[in-house]
DNA sequence: ATGAAAGCGCTAACAT
DNA sequence: ATGTTAGCGCTTTCAT
């Protein structure tokens, strides 16, 4: 009596008939919409196992206008950042009923739009985007009629929630703890565009030194490995780089490693992310580490609770995680 | 106009209204179920962009008895080579309408049949497995009563469909490599259940070679770096290691380093899966590269079109990469 | 405590 | 070429 693959499919109706009562009560029994007896309940979930009954959860969605899921788009979610803050925000949705669905943008904000469309007509309760927004994306995005926020936004901007990390304070840590070790010539591999970048130049300017040579960079490993090599070349006036991912990071290794430069004795590095590559690169990482559980908690909590969080809390802080890619032992 | 956050939802009557047509021309233009009037036509979709008008997916999924969605369960979404699988997977599906939700069942069968039915639940029209599987799950698969096939498979197994890659054959190539290059101490980092392990070790036992020390890992990366500081300790009777998995090879790379053991000098490595992770580790890692977009392709094609294969098409075969933690130039 | 019935937005068979 | 309508499976109001 149980599902048998390849027949209809049991309906909450199946389960009343054979539990000898109306549709409403088996919804009353599974959602507690309204007391129902406990024999009769029993008689229900009896019914339940016996047929193999899963409710529709089209049908549901259709009904509450809720589908219980809910979007996230990323740049690139092969990126360990990015794999492993999807994966946190699959965790707490789920821990809430949610299921998640993760679209790839490849860092075009054109395709970020055209999935926020696709996500909004899967009725989907809130989408979770990333990358750079403006106040024009702001209009576009409301425009589509989804509820939505910034994951890991990199600025706060009216009118959209979000949180981020305050990259530009991780990036002067970092810059710093570089400086501490005595480093004088310190280099940057990253985009220009990011905050990262800003962090690294203020705090060298504030310390008195010259900023080193700038390696534009995608977040790529081609873009990091191709920044590296350059960086070898130029070996004799960097003594150290701040690198702007671990992803980066880790190809900028290889290069040196290639070019037989020593890390850290001829080239130190600090980068950021935290991600799990980082600890097992060699050597291991001295980096910036997001807290990824708490961006995704915050971010998930925001979208369906509507929480608009004081502005303050609108970005977390990294925490810098030394290991000896930087010189320390 | 057009669509304000906060309105009611437009339907697609509103356009049926405003376009002065009934419901069902609305859906006979954008779904072409009878033909049209290029006039009407034209109205109708005049009317659609002036409302913003996305269709219900919900209720169309309950019409159609189709979501228009699969799953896919993986150990784990954070391991590269799960994570280039399934952006394949989603890129696959999205060509053909389809939305993809990834579940992380964190290597555990019980976790996995859960999901499966959560899945079910949400009239997914099919889901992707991935792991051990035998005919206890076959059952325990088929009575969710929905469409299900593996995806990586490593065995295959009767009443399953699925594509995977032949992982012993894989294993016999990396092996067969490492012994061309004249190692003859190969040892082994991975699973025993594995079918990477029987293609080791049936190569040296072929080539008239005594199999090498044995490090059991599990697929992290701390299994990884445990297994290479394990290694290192007994380097003077291993001159090559086979891994079962890149991100298993980096963090023996790391331990490796870490003791001071030249690569490919001292111990020579080759792996398996060929993630972008390989090609920008130090050494650059002598792998093999299993077919993602293929593998992919032919499990959602499966699910989809119930394409029963070959079954001579059911096991892809890896390519050897070769680079330099091998010893090769 | 339980049942009857309306209606969520859509598609498709049938009528015109 | 276009309109009318039933019904997908569910929740929930209103009766009983």
């Amino acid at each position: 009596m149980t599902a048998i693959p390849g027949n209809r499919k049991v309906t909450r109706k199946d389960v009343a008939r054979y539990a000898g009562v109306s549709d409403a009560v088996v919804s009353y029994t599974l959602n507690g919409g309204a007391p129902v007896a406990p024999a009769t309940a029993e008689r229900v979930r009896e019914a339940v196992r016996l047929l193999g009954y899963t409710p529709n959860a089209s049908a549901r969605a259709l009904k509450l206008g809720s589908s219980h899921m809910i979007g996230v788009i990323v740049p690139d979610s092969t990126n360990p950042f990015w794999a492993e803050l999807c994966r946190w925000v699959e965790t707490v949705a789920r821990s809430k009923g949610f299921a998640v669905l993760v679209l790839n943008a490849n860092d075009s904000k054109a395709i970020r739009l055209e999935y926020l469309q696709t996500l909004a007509s899967r009725q989907v309760d809130g989408v979770l985007l990333t990358g750079e927004i403006d106040a024009l994306d702001v209009d576009r995005f409301n425009a589509t009629g989804v509820r939505w926020a910034m994951l890991n936004q990199s600025t706060t901007i009216d009118g959209a929630l979000g949180v981020g990390v305050d990259l530009a304070a991780g990036a002067r840590d970092a810059t710093a703890h570089l400086i501490w070790h005595g480093y004088t010539r310190i280099a940057f591999i990253g985009e220009m565009a990011d905050a990262r970048y800003g962090g690294w130049l203020s705090t060298l300017t504030e310390a008195g030194l010259a900023p080193g040579p700038l390696f534009d960079a995608k977040f790529t490993r081609e873009g990091g490995y191709a920044a590296g090599q350059a960086l070898a070349a130029s070996h004799d006036s960097v003594d150290a780089v701040f690198v702007s991912s671990d992803m980066l990071a880790s190809a900028v290794l290889r290069a040196l490693h290639e070019a037989d430069l020593a890390v850290p004795g001829e080239i130190a590095i600090a980068s950021f992310d935290g991600s799990p590559e980082s600890e097992y690169s060699w050597p291991a990482l001295t980096t910036v580490r997001q807290p990824v559980q708490d961006l995704a908690a915050k971010a998930v909590a925001q979208l369906l609770h509507r929480e608009q969080p004081p502005e303050d809390e609108q970005l977390l802080a990294g925490t810098l995680i030394v290991r000896q890619s930087c010189g320390c032992p």
